[in-house]
Order: C-alpha cells, then structure tokens, then sequence
RNA sequence: GUCCGGAUGGUGUAGUGGCCUAUCAUGAAAGCCUGUCGAGCUUUCGACCCGGGUUCGAAUCCCGGUCCGGGCGCCA
C-alpha cells in the first residue's frame, strides 16, 4: 500500500473534482484568517491545499494551520481548479494526518530564503536535500548512471563487481586505507584496475563496473574525495583510440539523456544544458605543454605532471572538453603501453573538462615480461603484483580502457562549485559523519 | 601539509576599543486579517567558538587552541 495517490507535480486543472490523496512535507503555511494555505512538497513539487474555515470548521482549520514546518503528512481532498492558485489548482481537503511531526527551530531553511553553508548542510544533510535543487542534482545523477547503464548494455559490455576489500597496496603510490580482516591487515581498494584486466584476461572481452573507490590522500580541495564513485571500462582487442571514442561517446550520451529526460531538475537548478559535440578535440601532452608555455609563460619541464595552473590554463584555451594524449611514460602508471617506436611517451589519455580531470586511461601493457619490467622500472616489486602477473602468463589479450569519476562528471554537468554537492554523503578529510 | 581568510540568536548576517541592554533578514511563540503564492501588520523570544593576555573598558586588539571556507601541494 502507498499512501499517496498522487504526487503533487503530476495534479493538474484538470483533475477538477477528483479525489487525491498526497503525501510529503509542509513547505509552509499561510493563515490569512478566514483561509489558510498549507503547501505540501514532495519529490515531483509543491502542491497548495487551501482551508476555508467555514467549510472545514473551527477545530481542523486551527490543527492544520498550527502543523509545524517539514511535518510529514497526508492529505485527502478534491482537486479545484483555481486560476488564483499556483499551478492553477488547489487541494481542499477533508482529511489532513500528521504523520510525523517536525520539531522546532529546524537546522536549516528548506524554503531556500535564507542562505546556508555548505558544512551547516552537510550536518543535516537529510534536510538539506529535502531543498528541491538539491534533490534534483541527485536525480539528475541518477538518471546520467542509468544513461550511462544503458550506452554499455547496448554496447555489449558486462556489468562486472570487483572486490572492495583487497590484501595489498595493489599499484604502490597512492595511500591506501587499511582495516582490520580477521586476523590479516587488508585495504580498502583504491581502484578496480587490475582486477578488470584480470578480466581480460578470464575472457570477459567488454567489462565495466561503477563502484566506490578510496583513497587516503589528504587532499583537501573542492574536486577531491576520500571516497568516490567510479566508472571503469575495459576492452578486449581494443586499442586507446577505441576506448575513447567509447569515453566521448559515454559523455556525450549522459549529457544528451539529462537533456531529454531530466528537464523539470534542470529547470529547478536554473541550467540550459549544452550536449558536448564529439570527437572531442585530442591534444598530446607535449602540445598542451607547448601551448602553456607560449601563452602563459608557465615554467614546465617536459616530463612534469600537469600542474593546476596549466590544467585551468588549457582548459580555458580550450573551452570544451577535450583529451590529452600521448603522456611521458614517466608519469603514467606501469601499466600503461609505451609507444613501441617511442617508449618515452605512452598511450595513456586524460579527459578533461575546462574545469578538471574527469577520466583517466590507457592502452594496457599486455606482454607478461614488459608489464615486469615497467613494474621494476617504477620501483615496485613484482612479488606484490603475482596475483595480477599470474593472469598475464597464460594468454592476455591486448586490451585498453579507462575510469571516469561519476561526481566529477555530474558537477562539472551541473556547474557545481563543490563536488561535495555531487555526493549524498561525502567523506573528505576531515568529514566522516554523517 | 602549507598559505590566506573566517567563527555573532535555529539559519544567513551587520558591527575595527566606550554610541552594544549587539543590526537586519529568516525563524519560533501569541494575536489580527477570506486569495495568499518569499503574504501583510502588532507584540514577544533567541547569539558574540574556547582559554589566556592588553586596557579604566574587548564581539572588536594580542597570544594559544579548536572548528570552518578558499588557494596550492599531495592525487595508482
């Protein structure tokens, strides 16, 4: 049993006479003496149910009117249409149950007049996404995972999970999370990476998985999270060219589904959502570099990591999305495939947005003895890696693909200032409740 | 980690040594009002992050701490 009929967007002029029954929360109350006006809100919108004491009488036009602010309740009544109403209807009710009451003073305005901070949100994080633009960039996410869903079943590749709790710092570097396994140290995995190759490996051919991600960095910006949604893909008898068209592609058909689908979200958040065009434009790293230097005077060595100042640099140059290709092998993970004829520069790409870094790829090395000596070359000892080496010695096929941050993509859509506001309950830093 | 900025009613803020019994909005409580739609009007309630110092006097200046925001760094 549900205890609504409607939701309060789908009531409209024309529903005049019908019974509903709506349930939600009090946005607000209005008493103008002889009427009152109570404005539910649910996820679809606002509804005005409208109490005239002298046909509700005394008693329930007092209990109504005096229901405290985000109550939870239930309203039956009939539908009027009213040109003097917003939406052009009202609710009179017969019956109005207050289902659960709200206490007072509340911990933030779910209204929207008065301003808040991020960290008083996040607090009450339940109230803050009670605020309808908040709420719709969680649907609005939803629906990008359920395009993005739909682009890979269509392109024949296989949901997949990976395990979250591995036994080693599987690619060195980054700082993982350790826990506690029973009587073995374990980590939370920082990537699904060696276990989608793995994949390849068993014979899957088209893989992808989206699943949490953690890592203990102490990074401490507005695009950084200790633990975040991943969407990773990996391709067999692919090359990088391939799994990136597959990325754009992946890109451009979340965009072009929020537009069709999600256009009462992008009118609450005020948004005209622009489809990117693809093929994106493909920039290598020694054109960025150059492109850097020349117009901004910014002091890069060839080999250096992008640093923040040029990524915002190219990305205003540039305005659109885009790839930066062909890294020094230097900075790309080991299993990055190095150019045959060139093995100083690899076959690793970044897509990018104006703003940030949204994903990250490769063609992979696939040859057993060179995946070991990249490994060494990067100062790693291939002991740790043997579960993962185990499955490039009995036939690997050649594969490549990538992982792209789900909240790095949804605000960047959005035009987020936080990515905070991109998580339901974000983990940072500092931040570990809610 | 580091640099810069900040912390005032439930929420968001004004206030740079005495004019602060602390401003405004929102909210809450009570009342008036039959068409509100960020309703309006009247009355009331509610706050200077913690510790130390300077001073006749500190929300305001100084020191330490805690927490928050922003930049950078870190980021397979």
């Amino acid at each position: 049993m549900i205890l609504r009929t409607h939701y309060s967007g789908d009531i409209t002029p024309e529903l005049d006479g019908r019974e509903v029954v709506l349930a939600g929360f009090v946005h607000e109350t209005r008493d103008l003496g002889g009427i009152a006006f109570l404005v539910l809100r649910d996820r679809k919108g606002l509804a005005q149910i409208t109490l005239v004491k002298k046909l509700v009488g005394k008693d329930m036009f007092k209990s109504v009117r005096t229901i405290s602010r985000e109550s939870v309740v239930q309203v039956r009544g009939q539908v009027k249409a009213e040109p003097k109403a917003p939406r052009g209807f009202e609710i009179l009710p017969t019956d109005v149950r207050v289902l659960s009451a709200a206490q007072v003073p509340l911990p933030l305005d779910p209204t929207e007049k008065v301003e808040c901070e991020l960290d008083t949100r996040l607090d009450a994080r339940f109230m803050d996404i009670r605020r309808p633009c908040v709420l719709a960039a969680f649907e609005i996410e939803s629906a990008v995972l359920r395009s993005l869903r739909n682009y890979f079943y269509r392109q024949k590749i296989t949901e997949v999970f990976t395990p979250k709790i591995v036994a080693a710092a599987t690619e060195g570097g980054t700082d993982l999370f350790p826990i506690s396994y029973f009587e073995k140290e374990a980590f939370l995995n920082q990537s699904p990476q060696l276990y989608k190759q793995m994949l390849m490996g068993a014979g899957m051919d088209r893989v992808f998985e989206i699943g949490p991600i953690f890592r203990a960095e102490e990074h401490d910006t507005r695009r950084h999270l200790n633990e975040a949604i991943s969407i990773d893909v990996e391709i067999s008898f692919a090359d990088d060219k391939e799994v990136m068209s597959i990325l754009e592609g992946a890109v451009v058909e979340a965009y072009r589904y929020v537009a069709e689908n999600c256009s009462y979200q992008l009118g609450v958040m005020g948004l005209d959502l622009q489809v990117p065009k693809a093929p994106f434009r493909r920039i290598t790293y020694t054109e960025a570099l150059e492109l850097a230097s020349e117009r901004a005077g910014v002091k890069m060595q060839w080999g250096d990591d992008l640093d923040t100042e040029t990524e915002r640099f190219l990305g205003e140059s540039i305005g659109e999305h885009y790839f930066l290709t062909d890294w020094p092998s230097s900075i790309k993970p080991y299993y990055t495939l190095p150019y045959e004829d060139k093995p100083e520069i690899c076959r690793g790409f970044d897509l990018m947005h104006p703003r940030m870094e949204l994903a990250s790829g490769a063609q992979r090395v696939h040859d057993y003895n060179l995946l070991v000596e990249r490994i060494k070359e990067k100062g790693l000892d291939p002991g740790g890696f043997e579960f993962y080496l185990k499955a490039f010695r009995y036939g690997m096929p050649p594969h490549a693909g990538w992982g792209l941050g789900l909240s790095r993509l949804v605000m960047t859509m959005l035009k987020l200032e936080n990515i905070r506001d991109a998580v339901l309950f974000p983990r940072d830093r500092r931040r570990l409740v809610p």
